[in-house]
DNA sequence: CATCATAGATAGTGGCGCTATCAGATAGCG
DNA sequence: CGCTATCTGATAGCGCCACTATCTATGATG
């Protein structure tokens, strides 16, 4: 971690500056340290941009706004925004969505960025001609659920507000790594029960 | 979808060359397109960069290959690649990652990119405070096994070693980009249900 | 026949995550 | 006390990546 790259996430808005012992000469605590740790983690594991990073550290920070809100701003900022020009199956994509949140009673806005990447995904599953894929969207949301709720629990252990905000971020987005790479080793695993050597 | 852009897959080796009519005249066909729209699919949803299309690509179109070294190639293409320095935390994560894999009975290689980005995260997670959220792995792989398996019975569907293929890149990277969004909805909705307006 | 579009090639653009360089100031050693 | 190594903040630049603009030669088109 060079020096340079420090004051790089300074500028940024990432980090908060060192305290100034002297014109040329900053303290950093154990604070920093930590906080960079989450950085990188975020970065590298996350695939965050600094621009994502620095609002979801923003709204960590900002100890006036309530909870609910920054876990709704930090799980904004972790799915990639996509405008979308308004098309003919991008429609019918949200409509699937919304049946799908409402079926699963689900209490979440259906403009929400996830819901709108969920819609984008499912308009290019169609597109290249696998729409048919979405018969296992069911089984998807089960897992997902499942997921979240263990997530939860996770999180539930935290009281303060400070450790409970870091946990929501740290767990959300690490857990997508988590669960991607898992779901790779299951898949090969099964895939090659299926195909070993054969075909 | 430019020309120039068209142009320049072309030029990546990501599309084949439209047929020559004239010196100044070429003619693209319904693979093109569907071909593209594969492309778009991968960079869009699934992410990918360039380089990693063509090398998937090229794998798809390989017909020597044998299908499961394809799924292989594709799956390996897909996680992004950590070349960690050896550490003392790494080492530990690798040993949890191991005994994980052998506690679900996988047949997975254990020095799989997938496994190896599995143990970065994990490792992350710990340097970031956070150890303990790996009281979820267990749920987390349930459900990405589940997972899985509705993934694999979409591919058994696909009979031709072409659309076989594809179905499973298709798959794989769309399903990761679902299952997200959809982690995110389930989310949103349990922490409403614990947080709604209150803390 | 004049204009316009297209193929192919080469060079350039914009965004992003750093990184190199510089001037000014001081820590710390002899 | 002097001198050099090192730090600070500021500015400019780099390398990678996904395109995009420009150019020339050639042929399509009204």
């Amino acid at each position: 971690m060079s020096v340079p790259t420090i004051k790089f996430y300074v500028r940024e808005g990432l980090l908060p500056a060192g305290e100034l012992t002297s014109p040329n000469q900053a303290s950093y605590g154990e604070t920093h340290v930590q906080r960079l740790r989450l950085i990188r983690a975020l970065l590298d594991v996350g695939g965050l941009s600094v621009a994502a990073i620095r609002e979801v550290i923003l709204a960590i920070d900002d100890s006036g706004r309530p909870v609910h809100k920054v876990l709704g701003t930090v799980a904004d900022r972790m799915v990639p925004r996509y405008d979308r020009e308004p098309g003919a199956g991008i429609a019918e994509a949200r409509g699937q969505v919304g049946a799908l949140i409402a079926a699963r009673g689900w209490r979440v806005h259906p403009e929400s960025p996830a819901a709108e990447a969920l819609a984008v995904a499912l308009e290019a599953l169609e597109e290249v001609g696998h729409g048919a894929f979405t018969e296992a969207l069911d089984t998807y949301a089960d897992a997902a659920e499942r997921v979240a709720r263990a997530d939860l629990e996770y999180v539930a252990h935290h009281v303060a507000r400070e450790e409970l905000v870091e946990s929501v971020v740290v767990g959300t987005v690490m857990g997508d790594a988590i669960f991607s790479a898992l779901r790779r080793l299951a898949q090969t695993d099964a895939s090659d029960r299926v195909f070993g050597g054969a075909r």
